[in-house]
DNA sequence: TTCCAGGGGTAGA
DNA sequence: TCTACCCATGGA
C-alpha cells in the first residue's frame, strides 16, 4: 500500500462534506459509519484498477491510501489521483465569498463553522450526470439499486469491486440488454443517449465543471439533456459550486412546508421568493435548510 | 394491488 | 414564466 497526502482549503471539514449528501451511498463509493472513511475504486491510466482509502488529516489536509499498484506509484499517477480526489471532495470550490455572504445570517452562520456547503462529487461530471438522472422519479432506495447495476457495467478488480463505467462502456450494450440489467425504465434510454452522445465526442461535459462559465449557460446546456429538468439541472449546478437555482423536489417541499409555512402546501413561487434574498446563494441556503431538518 | 418517489415533458394561459 | 395535467416504473 502506499500514500500521499493532499493539502484542503482552510476551513475544510471531511466529515461535513462526506455527509453533505448522499452521494457517498451510492457505488463505487464505500464508506465508514462514523463517516472518517470513504472508499471508492478507480483506474490508473494504464487502465490497471487501484482502491482508493480518503481520510481526514492535520492541514486541514485528505489522507489518500492507495491499494492494488504493483511496485510503486507513478508520478503522473500520483498527480491523476490528486486530481480525482480535489474533485471528489471540491477542493478547489471557493467557500469564503459564500460564508462571507452567510455571516450575516444568524440562522446560517453555523455552515461556516461546520464547513458545510461544499457537495461530495463523483470521480466525472459524466458520472455525477448519472447518479442524478438515477435519482429523478424514483425512491433513494431505487437511485441506490440503479447506480449499483450500472456500476457493474465497469471493469472488476481481483475483489470483485467494480469501477465506474466509461460512457463508452456504457453506450456499447443494446439498450434492451441495458434495461434488463440496470431495471432503470425510462431512464435507460436517456442513459444511453448520454453515453453515446459523449463517446462519440458530440458532447464534452467535463468541460463544463468550469467556475469561468456562467451559471445560466451551463443550465440550459444541462436541460438540453434527455430526462434533465430544472431539478435535475440545479442539482447538477450546485456540485459544480454554483447555487443560484433552487433544486425542488419533493423533499425540498415538503421541508419547507414544516418549517415555513406550519405544514400549508406551498407553491414553487412562494418558496423562490422566499430564498430570493439569499442569491446568488440560494440554492445552498435551501439545502442548509435540508440539512438540519 | 395500490401508491409514491430526492420529476420530466408538454400544452395552454 | 407559471400552472395543470399526463406520463413513467421499480419497489415498498
Amino acid at each position: 500500500m502506499t500514500g500521499f497526502l493532499v493539502t484542503a482549503p482552510a476551513g475544510f471539514n471531511f466529515r461535513s462534506t462526506m455527509i453533505s449528501h448522499g452521494w457517498l451511498m451510492l457505488a463505487p463509493f464505500d464508506y465508514s459509519d462514523d463517516y472518517l472513511r470513504l472508499q471508492t475504486i478507480d483506474r490508473l491510466d494504464d487502465g490497471s484498477l487501484v482502491q482508493l482509502n480518503f481520510a481526514p488529516a492535520a492541514g486541514p489536509a485528505i489522507r489518500v491510501e492507495v491499494e492494488g499498484v504493483k511496485g510503486r506509484l507513478r508520478a503522473a499517477s500520483k498527480r491523476r489521483l490528486t486530481e480525482l480526489t480535489r474533485r471528489i471532495f471540491n477542493l478547489d470550490l471557493d467557500m469564503t465569498p459564500v460564508y462571507r455572504r452567510l455571516r450575516t445570517e444568524a440562522r446560517y452562520r453555523w455552515a461556516e463553522q461546520r464547513g458545510a456547503g461544499r457537495l461530495l462529487r463523483a470521480a466525472t461530471v459524466w458520472e455525477d450526470l448519472v447518479k442524478t438522472l438515477m435519482t429523478t422519479n424514483t425512491t433513494w432506495a431505487g437511485t441506490r439499486n440503479m447506480v449499483k447495476r450500472i456500476t457493474e457495467l465497469g471493469p472488476q478488480d481481483d475483489a470483485g469491486r467494480h469501477a465506474f463505467p466509461t460512457p463508452a462502456e456504457v453506450a456499447g450494450h443494446r439498450q434492451q440488454a441495458l434495461q434488463e440489467h440496470i431495471r432503470a425504465g425510462y431512464r435507460t434510454a436517456y442513459l444511453l443517449e448520454l453515453a453515446g452522445r459523449i463517446a462519440a465526442g458530440e458532447l464534452d461535459v467535463e468541460r463544463w465543471d468550469d467556475p469561468a462559465l456562467e451559471s445560466d449557460d451551463v443550465y440550459q446546456r444541462l436541460l438540453e439533456l434527455k430526462g434533465f429538468g430544472p431539478y435535475a439541472a440545479s442539482v447538477m449546478l450546485k456540485l459544480m459550486g454554483k447555487f443560484d437555482r433552487l433544486a425542488l423536489d419533493t423533499a425540498a417541499r415538503s421541508m419547507y412546508a414544516q418549517q415555513f409555512t406550519e405544514g400549508g402546501k406551498p407553491t414553487d413561487r412562494q418558496i423562490r421568493e422566499h430564498y430570493q434574498p439569499y442569491a446568488p446563494y440560494q440554492g445552498l441556503v435551501l439545502w442548509l435548510d435540508l440539512m438540519v431538518e
